[in-house]
RNA sequence: GGCCGGUUCGUCUAUCGGCUAGGACAGCCCCCUUUCACGGGGCAAAGACGGGUUCGAUUCCCGUACCGGCUACCA
């Protein structure tokens, strides 16, 4: 697989979020293709929780990630959760341990103490900033003209930190080398570190930024193989330098990038706005924001079986080279490839993620489906008493069901007379002579012996010839008055199965009504 | 603006120098079905552009264009 120095050590993948809110559509393939990776090279599967920044942090954002990944079956192995050998995996738990590393690249002269107040920095934009160069970067170039100790007396540094005064730690990036890497998606990737600014490392609040901790990390926790949004690419040089600086080196992770879930529309990455304002989940799970309160539909609860949706997310932007586009999961970690995972984003296409919950009803048996079910029949106050009558219905509608959701619709008039009867689209067409007729094969049902499907249909059949009508025109109606609108399988199997009182009930209401 | 990445049917993608460019979703038509589906069959639909390299380029190289990402004491 991958020939390299990782060969005799044990595959080790981290999903690293920060709990700002809802799991997005990227999140969990992220999710996804580190915990195929783990399971196909019987390896480990981290979940590291990255809230370094306490300005964002959202309640409840931590307990939906492990939510999420449980309704996906996407377990870790190692987590805040689940605990493990290099707890604590909450990087707020392990402030301690960043500053060591901050202070010992200062040290060893990669990197320095910055005093500038965020006033400065804005000031130093604002004077610099030219229509070239509209955003100009703490760099070599500019470190000199600002407040740090690079270009302050060792006695000005010394008073300033006794003092108290604020600081953070910035990487000093090299004037001008070329750093570069073997990502595992997209092939060599270079950069040259005049282009890359001083990054904050450790910030005034004494924690780390993204970029300490997620080096420290990863060193610390021994990942091998890290995976994660394109939109990382432009500061991986300031890690790979981290790597280098701190001498781990030789235990640096592969790296991959993953191409971005863009907007299906318009342009950009994909972001909850767009689920709202073209009628599609984006987050995995209904998110309820604790501050505003306002709800954001999630997959799970549009109606997606789970199977469905780790299915499609797999697919957006990988495949395995045959023209198979449904896996399992345990398909998908045995046929899974960094490899052949696409380079360029994805726009997200809704109707064909449906498509992916539509088969995957399908091809589920109604034993699988049977609780789903019946929790969305609850929810509409539908009580079923029989499990088995359930399976059999299920069964018989399944393959006109895109959502769970559906079946609600496809299958309520299975458990209570319909509420509705569409007879608009009966009446104009309705004569004394089908009156007749519906009278009488109500009662001649109610006779019947026979109860089931082909001789209930023969019956009618019959009766239709005796009154002259052709069975076509007479079968609409029935069903009707059977489901109360046009929908529905074969009407005979829906009598059969909702019984003669029903049947025979359903037929005279509506007669009634016409 | 700079840096980095990307670019095949409307959308997701296959192709690793030989292509009549394949599949899937969506669309349209037909069959099956006197509902809606399922199923079966069919139609339409693509290599951003310009240069190279080559017997031959969608595939390799270089430009250009376009799209995206980044350019925070956010991740």
């Amino acid at each position: 697989m991958y020939k390299n120095k990782y060969m005799n050590k044990k595959v080790r993948v981290r999903f690293a979020p920060s709990p700002t809110g809802g799991l997005h559509l990227g999140g969990v393939r992220t999710v996804l293709f580190n915990y195929l990776f783990a399971k196909q090279h019987q390896g480990d599967f981290i979940v590291r929780i990255e809230d370094t920044d306490q300005t964002r942090f959202v309640e409840g954002a931590e307990d939906y990630i492990f939510n999420t990944l449980e309704w996906c079956g996407l377990v870790p192995d190692e987590s805040p959760k689940h605990g493990g050998p290099f707890a604590p995996y909450r990087q707020s738990e392990r402030k301690a341990i960043y500053r060591q590393y901050a202070e010992e690249l200062v040290n060893a002269g990669y990197a320095y103490y910055a005093f500038d107040t965020t006033e400065e920095l804005e000031q130093m934009r604002n004077n610099y900033k030219t229509s070239e160069n509209p955003s100009p970067q703490y760099n070599h170039t500019l470190r000199a003209k600002m407040r740090n100790s690079t270009c302050l007396s060792a006695n000005d540094v010394s008073k300033l930190l006794a003092d108290q005064t604020p600081y953070v730690i910035r990487i000093k990036m090299p004037e001008d080398q070329t750093v570069s890497f073997t990502d595992m998606i997209r092939g060599e990737v270079s950069f040259n570190t005049a282009q890359v600014d001083d990054k904050v490392l450790l910030k005034a609040d004494g924690m780390p930024t993204y970029h300490l901790a997620v080096v420290v990390d990863d060193y610390l926790m021994k990942i091998t193989h890290a995976f994660r949004g394109e939109e990382w690419l432009p500061s991986a040089p300031v890690h790979l330098l981290l790597w280098k600086y701190l001498g781990w080196e030789a235990e640096m992770p592969l790296w991959a990038h993953l191409p971005l879930i863009l907007k299906p529309d318009g342009h950009g990455k994909l972001s909850k706005r767009d689920g709202d304002r073209l009628g599609f989940p984006v987050f995995a799970m209904d998110w309820k924001d604790p501050k505003s309160e306002e709800l954001t539909v999630g997959f799970k609860e549009r109606g997606f079986l789970p199977e469905a949706f780790v299915n499609l997310l797999a697919v957006l932007g990988w495949n395995d080279g045959t023209d198979n586009e449904l896996f399992t999961i345990e398909e998908l970690i045995e046929k899974f490839s960094m490899e052949r995972v696409h380079k360029g984003g994805a726009k997200f296409d809704y109707e064909k993620a449906k498509w992916f919950n539509h088969e995957w009803i399908k091809k589920s048996s109604a034993s699988q489906l049977n609780n789903k079910v019946a929790k969305i029949l609850a929810q509409n106050n539908i009580e079923v008493k029989d499990n088995e009558l359930l399976n059999t219905v299920i069964d018989l509608v399944k393959e006109r069901c895109t959502l769970l959701s559906d079946f609600l619709m496809q299958s309520s008039f299975f458990f209570k007379n319909p509420e509705q009867f569409d007879t608009a689209s009966i009446q104009p067409k309705w004569d004394a002579t089908k009156n007749q007729f519906f009278i009488e094969l109500a009662n001649a049902f109610e006779l019947s012996i026979l109860w089931n499907s082909a001789d209930l249909e023969k019956e009618f059949k019959e009766l239709a010839a005796a009154h002259q009508l052709k069975p076509g025109e007479l079968m609409l109606p029935l069903r009707i008055m059977l489901v109360g609108g046009k929908f529905g399988p074969g009407v005979f199997d829906i009598a059969n199965l909702i019984g003669k009182e029903a049947t025979v009930a359903r037929i005279r209401t509506v007669v009634g009504l016409l």
